[in-house]
DNA sequence: CGATAGCAAGACTTGTCTAC
DNA sequence: GTAGACAAGTCTTGCTATCG
């Protein structure tokens, strides 16, 4: 009860409510509105007129905004789109409505500002015809680039780094959250570890409550995902996540802390006294797109999008969907529900295959039969653990894995590239000799397809993908998709020479498909092979060397990208080293064993130290990958690496 | 002919991402 | 840390078909 001085009611000032008035929107919100008050007032300064536009009477202020909508530009002189100018009239519309300002009319609604909003209308209509009215969606992460990165080093939960990598993008993946909010105020407590009652999984659940951009202060309901168990994976969410909490700093509070750079598995805590700044937060998913060589940059919002993507795919309806991602209405979900470019080329294909088929007098297929799209094929949610297709679920079955990484020598037998490699380049020297330097164009054959061991060229890519050497760098990866399609496109060519043309069909045919050399594609093909299969295995050799003298008699104590060593012995790590791909061995000699290691440059002709040959090594793998969208090398290129690479 | 359900489009706010 | 550009998402309005 008030007593004394104290009094019942509040006592605010005009100021404070002003104040108050001011913040009714999100600081996101009232950042748009000061944006657009801007972007209007350098337009005046620039046309040389008054700059108080906030003091002008509606007839003025009528005109002047007609004028700025058809001229308004980027700072670089280019055109907005059409998102971005109704968001600064929007913007400047608050900004005049707002403290202390505080206008009484709107610009967009008032019949005083017709005149002004006709040239909006008009100037929208432009930006249409220019092209600027699409919305380019953020991209969801496709299973390949998925597959990559949770079976790779950045994700081992054996580290502070790939623990804490893990676990962000788990739970950032589960329960679809947007890129970067409230991300950095999560403590230890924001989510927990339960039992479910019904089935008796762990789950990781929220536990607290927050504020979103769809659920603000007004709003009771609370819509989250849950994380379930995955019993007897190695990927299981809820072990990760309890291990991480369990080595997370006990001085700090937050959820995201900084990974200690060195470490031992036995240290209670592997993460520092000091939270993952804001910003790092901001750029997890685009940096980590980096580091595991994705097959592009995506941002975190690409997580979001992924999850609810997934989901959309597998048979849940809107309602399911949208208990997990908080969305308030079934229209928002499309976004996340769009038709694929693989699913438009079926369909493209499968009205090709009707007017081809009608065409030949064969009988027609139920256009209902035609059109329907492919029915999504229901998975459990376990699967979200490690997403899994069709294609990658046969490619699971069968790859091992060793630490966190594929043994890809199971996947060579029966396909020894070395004997497809030299046959290659036997049959090329031969018909070098007799016949034109033309190729036909680069297409696909089912029977070399079939001879490989595949099904489909898209589940061939990627168990030969997942089973060549040196498969973490995805630059290095686009060669090996280069070479494969080479070597079909060279067995169907075979095949279709010794089946059905003549030599001088032959000729003619090359003749219309002037595309690319013969020799420069045998000469692009050997530089690869030397590069992927040879070289690697002589800098395995010095590496494995250079470690047991090094590393032997001494604790293992090596960069952060080593970590996942750290658990191992000597001798593991030693074994390991079977498997590192030329990048990493390459990062490991320059940085844990100091070799002079060169970037970008080649070294001296006459210098043959070990360092020398290893930096030409270095330069010629970024040669190849300069080169890839060609997939060849004339003469005087090829001759000049081959004899500096094979000394 | 008025009431109303269903839907699409428009109006509007808030968050993301990137560069500096 | 800040600003600019723009995507994502919700709420409101207005049109149209249908029904009684």
């Amino acid at each position: 009860m008030a007593t004394g001085s104290l009094k019942r009611f509040g006592q605010t000032t005009d100021e404070e409510m002003m104040d108050k008035r001011l913040k009714i929107n999100a600081a996101n919100t009232l950042r748009s509105n000061k944006k657009a008050g801007n972007t209007l007032r350098e337009y005046l300064r620039e046309s040389e007129m008054d700059i108080r536009f906030e003091e002008y009477d509606e007839v003025r202020l009528n005109e002047i905004l007609g004028q700025f909508y058809m001229n308004a530009r980027k700072p670089d002189g280019n055109h907005y789109k059409i998102s971005s100018l109704e968001n600064i009239r929007y913007g400047l519309n608050r900004y005049l409505r707002s403290p202390p300002y505080n206008k009484t009319f709107s610009i967009i609604k008032d019949a005083a500002f017709n005149d002004a909003n006709v040239n909006f209308k008009a100037a929208t209509s432009e930006l249409k015809r220019m092209g600027l009215g699409t919305t380019d969606h953020y991209p969801s992460i496709n299973e390949t680039d998925l597959i990559k990165l949770y079976s790779s080093i950045y994700c081992a939960t054996n580290t502070p780094s790939g623990l804490y990598t893990k676990v962000q993008f788990d739970i950032r993946m589960y329960f679809c959250r947007r890129g970067q909010e409230n991300m950095h105020l999560m403590t230890k407590t924001t989510f927990g570890v339960e039992t479910d009652p019904a089935t008796g999984l762990k789950v990781v659940r929220k536990m607290e409550d927050e504020m979103t951009k769809n659920h603000r202060e007004t709003d009771k309901e609370e819509s989250s995902g849950v994380m379930p168990e995955v019993k007897d994976s190695p990927y299981c969410p809820v072990s990760s996540f309890e291990l991480y909490v369990s080595k997370l700093n006990p001085e700090n509070n937050r959820l995201w802390q900084r990974p200690r750079s060195s470490f031992y598995s036995t240290d209670d805590t592997w993460y520092c006294n000091e939270p993952v700044g804001e910003k790092k937060l901001t750029v997890f998913m685009s940096d980590l797109s980096k580091s595991a060589n994705l097959s592009q940059i995506y941002t975190n919002h690409s997580i979001r999008a992924t999850g609810a993507t997934i989901l959309s795919k597998n048979m849940y309806g809107p309602a399911q969907i949208m208990a997990v991602t908080g969305h308030k209405s079934v229209q928002s979900l499309t976004v996340y529900q769009r038709v694929g470019n693989s699913e438009k080329i079926k369909m493209g294909q499968t009205l090709s295959d009707n007017l081809v088929k009608k065409n030949n007098a064969m009988p027609a297929i139920s256009s209902t039969a035609i059109l329907a799209l492919p029915a999504p094929e229901p998975v459990s949610c376990n699967q979200l653990a490690l997403p899994i297709t069709e294609s990658s679920a046969n490619a699971n079955e069968n790859i091992q894995r060793e630490g966190g990484r594929i043994d890809f020598l199971k996947y060579l037998d029966g396909l020894d590239l070395a004997d497809v490699f030299g046959e290659y380049k036997e049959n090329r020297c031969v018909q070098n000799n007799v016949k034109s330097e033309t190729r036909t164009c680069m297409q696909s054959n089912p029977a070399a397809i079939q001879k490989l061991g595949g099904e489909s060229l898209e589940q061939e890519s990627y168990l030969l993908r997942s089973a060549t050497p040196d498969s973490s760098n995805a630059k290095i990866l686009k060669n090996v998709n280069i070479i494969i399609g080479l070597i079909k496109d060279y067995e169907w060519e075979n095949n279709h020479e010794k089946e059905t043309t003549t030599d001088n069909q032959f000729e003619e045919n090359c003749d219309k498909h002037l595309e690319v050399s013969k020799t420069d594609n045998g000469n692009f093909v050997r530089v690869c092979c030397l590069l992927i299969q040879i070289a690697p295995i002589a800098v395995r050799h010095l590496c494995k060397r250079l470690f047991t003298e090094t590393h032997v008699e001494t604790p293992i104590r090596l960069s952060i990208d080593m970590q996942w060593c750290l658990n191992d012995s000597a001798k593991d790590v030693y074994e390991k080293i079977e498997n590192f791909d030329l990048p990493l061995m390459m990062y490991i000699l320059k940085h844990d064993m100091e070799l002079q290691i060169l970037d970008n440059e080649l070294p001296d002709s006459s210098d043959m130290t070990i360092d020398a040959d290893l930096t030409r090594i270095n330069y010629y793998a970024q040669f190849i990958v300069d080169h890839k969208t060609t997939g060849s090398f004339d003469s005087i290129t090829f001759n000049e690496i081959w004899e500096t690479l094979s000394q």
